[in-house]
DNA sequence: CAAACATCCTGGGTGC
DNA sequence: TGCACCCAGGATGTTT
């Protein structure tokens, strides 16, 4: 029922900031060696071993972790990952995790463990080292970050007049077009721009491009400042939930009605994901 | 070349 | 109450 986005990454990635930087990453229990996926450059874990970390940082939906000597661990949740950091937890929360069955990957850090634990396994971890003529975008396969200032007005709009077929909600979910929208935060911003999510990208007037990159930046930095969304299984780094849930207009909330208009909100398919969307509203 | 589809995975929900 | 099914979804790889 969830997965994580740019507002959820983002807020674990402030939560870590303030409590990792600085420590030394001492061991690393692996309970399922199948997290780590050797892409991005890899190198083994090993090297990591004895480094302390400078700062973790978010690109799109991942999150990265860089080490003294350059080294990089990158993280991606998908859909049900979560990491936590056990010094936040209530003692009642480390004992359940330590000892979870979907507890996968234990970081022993000089002043705690960082926990992964993702019930669908679809999460992965990466050891990479950073090649400076590689850019993060290159490495990470991805287009510009939602919140970034390569995401331009403009560059929305041209890129929405290259895609003449694809729709609108398919666009924003392409990472390689923009990174950081996932389901959630597509239905909400199409909604917010009053556009219909199977619209062809390119059927997008400037006008349209230009409020749907309002919307965009808008709902993101908004679900930030809640803390960002939770269905089930989300979580910030000391097992809080997100607020977000409350001000969703559209997602979760087929045959409801739409909070400005009263109108039943429909669900369709588009490329096989759930789309919620308000028939009125949106044209 | 781009779009559609299958794949990975588990728990929660539904219907009989 | 139990069991068989179905569904959710991000990114990747394969097929159309």
């Amino acid at each position: 029922m969830y997965m994580p986005e740019l507002p959820e990454v983002e807020t674990i990635t402030r939560n870590l900031n303030i409590n990792l930087v600085g420590q030394k990453l001492l061991s690393i229990d692996f309970l399922r060696k199948d997290i780590i996926a050797e892409k991005l450059n890899p190198v083994s874990e090993y090297l990591l071993l004895g480094e302390s970390i400078i700062k973790v940082f978010r690109y799109g939906k991942y999150l990265l972790f860089q080490f003294t000597n350059n080294y990089l661990m990158i993280v991606h949740l998908r859909m049900t990952g979560k990491l936590l950091y056990l010094p936040l937890l209530s003692e009642e929360d480390k004992n359940l995790y330590l000892n979870h069955k979907h507890t996968h990957v234990i970081f022993n850090f000089s002043d705690g463990e960082l926990l992964f634990n993702d019930v669908r396994r679809f999460g992965k971890i990466y050891f990479s080292k950073i090649d400076n003529s590689v850019t993060l975008e290159e490495l990470l396969n991805s287009g510009p970050d939602a919140l970034s200032e390569n995401f331009s007005k403009d560059y929305l709009y041209q890129r929405s007049q290259k895609s003449p077929k694809k729709a609108i909600k398919t666009f924003l979910l392409d990472q390689k077009i923009v990174a950081g929208i996932g389901n959630i935060y597509a239905d909400e911003c199409l909604f917010l721009a009053a556009i219909k999510p199977n619209r062809a990208a390119a059927s997008l007037t400037r006008e349209e491009s230009s409020t749907l990159h309002d919307k965009i930046i808008q709902v993101l930095e908004d679900s930030i400042l809640s803390g960002g969304t939770t269905f089930s299984d989300y979580r910030t780094a000391d097992n809080h939930k997100g607020n977000f849930q409350n001000k969703l207009f559209v997602y979760g909330r087929a045959g409801e009605s739409c909070r400005i208009c009263s109108n039943t909100l429909e669900s369709i398919k588009i490329a096989g994901r759930t789309t919620v969307y308000c028939p009125k509203c949106q044209i």
